[in-house]
DNA sequence: CTGTTAGCGCGTTCAT
DNA sequence: ATGAACGCGCTAACAG
């Protein structure tokens, strides 16, 4: 593995000369720009990265964490991320929490340790941790929330989301709309605002109709396939079976609708289902999802625009950047049966 | 940020104590142990990892390759990749690589970069760039192939994969013993090894049953939903339009049968779908698809042991692992229609 | 424009 | 068991 001195060497140069070649080759003079090309080409000479890093400081890696990589919803912010990471020379870093939740300590850990410049929150939760105290002087490391806001805690912090009460608010009264009275949400983790959040949507719009949800009508679906299916489950076993699910996401509508199908009801003749993200299974689903869209690829795009931002130095305070959302009304969902 | 110094000076001891103590708590006398330790709590020390990577000379990462970040095969390999990954204490980089394939040589000099200590290609393709001439003694970096093997200048890298060629006649027989004989296949990537061999699959199976293909019965797919969809209509307008598509993938046999259903056909009583892959979609389509089930989390596994192996000095050859399919039957295939 | 020098934080000899 | 000193590869300050 050739270093720069290597390079330096072969060229006849100091190794100064080649270092400001690799930082801007318009900065040394032709003729030992020629030698110092000949040479690098010769040694076969990448410069390492390890050293480059150590010496400024940073990683150029921002880290996103998320609860499951496996969301096309998630990997579509993903991917607007890794877009603008990309033109940037940035690296991400993926980090699937799954139920071990990482305190806000333990992420600002990472980045003091310097594994990551930076952290972007993706419908994480993070626990209630105290934040510890720290030797004054110790600057805070720069996380973003992306999607959702998780904990109250983290109210506080940076953000690209949508508004989700307004956005539950809708799909709730659409369903509304359509006739039905008896609809039941299946809501996302326990304990992330993300639930919290589109929760209250739903539950202000039926409040709005002057409906109060039935016990046993909010079910939790912690917005996995597997979740969504025992949730389904319960709600066709309560005494009132809903006329209309809305689930917190589509991962969860698309087992909904499986599991509803499976149990011999069809969708939306007998049960209307209601989506929220608008992945691209949405549209392919048999019947095709109604959901809101959410403009997941501009989500991360935004995110990362703005991690960029915090680590080079901006002080971004608590901005929260909203996002647009938009109901996409396809066939999951149609006017309740006669007699509902 | 504090840094070995601080804690060293806190504890009164010098940083050589300090660093003993990281790697081995053990190793240094109880008392300034006890000394230490109070040190690094007071000063909030936690040890600069770009440093140390620099001194260790390696990044504890592996870089993950692919296609296409969104397909839940994929999805469910890294989430096998990550696993292993992390009880080792690596991280994983992902790269999208979508058309913008990289040379084998890039690839290495990312590695000589230190940007990563390997990288592992999931289904991507390599352009056949003849391997830059090194300067001696140039280790080659550790490459590992997960999923399947692409270029064929690749087909000599250690790999983890199932039999292909195997699984995709498996599929096809079982289009041919429910009595079709117009069966179509829906391919990858153009130019990928994993395309060739399901296709080699394919071919062997209908040569076996003594059915030459039609031409256009073979169309490229490029695994993803939107190529799928265009595939399915070209098979439509074909002046013999087939009874049985056989897919590349879930995710296009997914799209397929949405522009099928678009059409006015029905599956499988029209016509019959096969996918390939056994996503966690594969369960909860409409119908539920008959697909090839390959150990994805597995196959994860096995490929980040194989390149940890690499990592630490194993040489490992071009050892090839050959994991297990199964062909899963579901309710998307079915006998052709009478007439057929 | 170029070379010399210092030092980033850590692991690792060598002494002691 | 511990401390002093060196160097990993690179960038940035300064002097020329």
């Amino acid at each position: 593995m050739p270093s720069i001195k290597d390079v330096a060497k072969l060229a006849g140069v100091s190794i100064a000369t080649v270092s400001r070649y690799l930082a801007d080759p318009e900065s040394i003079r032709n003729k030992n720009r020629a030698r110092v090309e000949q040479a690098i080409a010769d040694t076969g000479y990448a410069p390492n990265i390890l050293a480059q890093n150590f010496r400024r400081g940073r990683t150029g890696i921002a880290m996103v964490v998320l609860p499951n990589v496996g969301d096309p919803f998630f990997t579509e912010v993903m991917r607007g991320i890794a877009e603008v990471a990309g033109e940037k020379h940035y690296s991400i870093l993926i980090r699937e929490t799954e139920m071990n939740t990482l305190s806000l300590d333990e992420y600002s850990d990472i980045v003091l340790s310097k594994q990551a410049d930076g952290i972007i929150l993706l419908a994480s939760i993070c626990p209630v941790t105290p934040p510890r105290d720290r030797p004054s002087g110790a600057r805070s490391a720069p996380i973003i929330v992306g999607c959702e806001n998780v904990t109250p805690e983290l109210a506080r912090l940076p953000a690209v989301r949508i508004d989700n009460v307004a956005a539950a608010r809708e799909a709730t009264s659409h369903l509304l709309e359509l006739g039905h009275r008896k609809i039941a949400f299946i809501s996302g983790v326990e304990g992330s605002e993300l639930t919290v959040d589109r929760e209250r949507g739903y539950l202000a719009a039926m409040a709005q109709a002057g409906i109060e949800p039935l016990d046993g009508w909010v079910v939790g679906g912690n917005l996995t396939m597997e979740g969504a299916r025992a949730a389904t489950h319960s709600l066709l076993e309560h005494p009132q079976v809903p006329s209309a699910i809305f689930c917190a996401n589509d991962e969860m509508a698309i087992a909904c609708i499986s599991e509803l199908r499976a149990s011999g009801l069809s969708v939306p003749t007998d049960i209307s289902v209601m989506g929220f993200d608008d992945t691209r299974y949405a549209a392919v689903t048999q019947p095709p999802l109604t959901t809101i869209a959410q403009p997941a690829h501009e989500i991360g795009e935004h995110t990362m625009h703005m991690m960029m931002r915090a680590i080079e130095g901006g002080d971004i305070g608590a901005e929260v950047d909203i996002m647009p959302h938009r109901l996409v009304i396809r066939e999951s969902t149609a006017k309740p049966a006669a007699g509902e």
